[in-house]
DNA sequence: AATAAAGGCAACCGCCATTAC
DNA sequence: TGTAATGGCGGTTGCCTTTAT
């Protein structure tokens, strides 16, 4: 059994948004709030698919987004949560405030990777790469993170510390599986970070303060009634759930 | 100056989770 | 309880810009 399209799409633009779009989207949802995002489009006088819509005002048109070069110390967020998170990137903006998903993906694809590429590190395991140049180039500095990052906390969150231990050499990968279902053995036995801190002690320690109201640890999905989302449960990543267990 | 290659990023696509009915 | 509708996420594509030749 298929499938309806999301929307017509016959008669819906694609491509690039121009200015007038923006600003209808913009006016439209300053007045109407956010949601209800396949009537959207019709209800704003847009011949836009309703995702695309969503799309357009998370990852360009809101107003709380910040633009620009990502610092030093976001580019070290974003590195120490996908060696515990993977590609999981809607939680890694979650961390950090006015940063997308979309904006951290490109960002690790075309910048992170070939920075930890050129120390010598695998991004997908962040584990030294075997026969890397960084063992065998001595201008090559191994790529080291500092002992702790501050992660910004969430609105109403929950304080939890969180402990990160050296990968074991029986680890394999990072705990986020591709597939989405992660068992607490997974997590039991890849639940580690490789990086050591520059002193050698073997555990770094990193706030990942948890909470709700949080876009990104939030699946709202659904229908709901009255067509809004803000309803919505609080949505707990089961791998992060479950890794705060093991405290 | 012209062209090709590489980089960067916005947008799309398909799938999955959730929820109303 | 099953199905359809909807929102959200991650992967991928394609276009535009920048850099190298």
């Amino acid at each position: 059994m298929g499938r309806s399209p999301c929307c017509e799409k016959a008669h819906t633009n694609k491509g690039a948004w121009t200015k007038e779009e923006d600003q209808r989207l913009i006016d439209y949802i300053r007045i109407h709030g956010e949601g209800s995002w396949r009537s959207l489009p019709k209800s704003a006088g847009l011949l836009r698919c309703g995702k695309s819509c969503r799309l357009r005002w998370i990852n360009y048109l809101r107003p709380d987004l910040k633009r620009g070069n990502f610092s030093d110390e976001e580019d070290k967020v974003i590195i120490k949560l996908h060696s515990l998170l993977g590609n999981k990137w809607s939680l890694i903006a979650g961390r950090l405030p006015g940063r997308t998903d979309n904006e951290i993906k490109n960002y690790w694809n075309t910048h992170i990777k070939r920075k930890l590429l050129s120390h010598g590190i695998d991004p997908q395991t962040h584990r030294p790469i075997k026969d890397s140049i960084a063992e065998t180039d001595p201008k090559t500095v191994p790529y080291q993170l500092p002992t702790a990052v501050t992660v910004p906390p969430q609105n109403g969150a929950v304080e939890n510390s969180f402990t990160v231990r050296p990968k074991t050499e029986n680890s394999s990968d990072n705990v986020a599986s591709t597939s989405g279902t992660t068992t607490d053995e997974d997590i039991r036995q890849n639940g580690d970070c490789y990086y050591n801190d520059n002193s050698g002690e073997k555990e770094v320690n990193l706030d990942l303060t948890l909470g709700s109201g949080s876009t990104s640890l939030v699946r709202s999905g659904g229908r709901s009634g009255n067509g809004s989302s803000a309803d919505s449960k609080p949505w707990w990543d089961p791998v992060m759930a479950a890794r705060l267990s093991l405290l």
